[in-house]
DNA sequence: AGCAACGCCTGATAGC
DNA sequence: TGCTATCAGGCGTTGC
């Protein structure tokens, strides 16, 4: 599922290939992926804008409207946002498409589970889900200090914790398993039983496989495909995540699905203590 | 207040 | 083989 990597990824290839150009019409195939306005709204209020930056928080896409608009898209588990030609055959499960000066842009969701809002300046800057979420784990806003106070205060799993999007935004089951697994942490934990020196390490193991995740422009496991409709590549580094029964990298030991707080989690019993 | 459970969805898979 | 049940899970909502 697209988290922080992931939709980093389709923001910095979307930054490439959209800005600058012009919203000309917009069609709506599930209107319920339409937050706000009203569809009929979004239609007539989305129609000759011009993008002119697109950015991320979290897991959420922002794309700037000119006129002050503000793009909100949440892709959840299985959605897919596709720059591509106006010729292109259209998917099954297609729910918004933005026609562009030049191409078109496809929202795509299985489960219809991901969802978009079109907002004025002024009610963007309120939006309670944006506004809600906690710091964003690769920037200065994130110290070391704070997580490792954030972990102290909490009696929950720290899997929970590093999922909650209020205490840091964009991790989701792929790279907490991940992490939990380089800083050599059983999930199931309580985030407030760790040492420092463990919180200190789980801090640097977050940063580091969402750099990764980045690097290797996403993990497409199921349904992730990029801006441009290609699979990333993590899922070819991951060390534990949906590897059951697979050696672990450290010890050989093989790697074992547990659930957690109703989610499938991966993780070395030997090494993740 | 803080945390757990549920509902939303469809396709893949397991089990009979 | 063909049917039904179960599972996958981010996040808003509901309930304890």
């Amino acid at each position: 599922m697209p988290e922080l990597p992931e939709i980093e990824t389709i923001r910095r290839q979307l930054s490439e290939e959209i800005v600058g150009l012009t919203v000309i019409d917009a069609a709506i195939y599930l209107s319920k992926v339409i937050k706000e306005p009203s569809p009929g709204s979004f239609l007539r209020e989305i129609q000759g804008r011009r993008i002119s930056r697109v950015g991320r928080r979290g897991k959420y896409l922002l794309f700037d409207l000119s006129g002050g608009y503000l793009l909100v898209v949440h892709l959840r588990m299985t959605g897919q946002l596709v720059y591509e030609s106006e010729t292109a055959p259209q998917p099954r499960h297609t729910h918004l498409i933005l026609h562009l000066e030049r191409g078109r842009l496809r929202l795509t969701d299985l489960r219809q589970f991901g969802c978009v809002w079109l907002l004025p300046a002024e009610k963007s800057a309120r939006m309670a889900q944006l506004a809600k979420l906690g710091p964003e784990p690769l920037t200065a806003e994130f110290t070391e200090t704070y997580f490792v106070q954030r972990l102290k205060d909490s009696r929950r799993q720290v899997k929970q914790v590093l999922l909650d999007q209020e205490i840091v935004a964009g991790i989701g089951n792929i790279y907490a398993d991940e992490a939990l697994y380089l800083a050599g942490l059983h999930p199931g934990r309580r985030a407030d039983g760790l040492s420092a020196r463990e919180a200190k390490k789980l801090y640097r193991a977050v940063k580091e496989v969402l750099r990764e995740g980045i690097l290797h422009r996403g993990t497409s496991i199921q349904h992730y495909v990029d801006a441009v409709g290609r699979q990333g590549s993590h899922q070819d580094f991951l060390r534990v995540h949906y590897r059951a029964g697979q050696p672990c990298p450290r010890c050989g030991n093989p790697v074992v699905k547990v659930k957690l707080g109703g989610r499938g989690t991966y993780l070395c019993p030997a090494c993740q203590t």
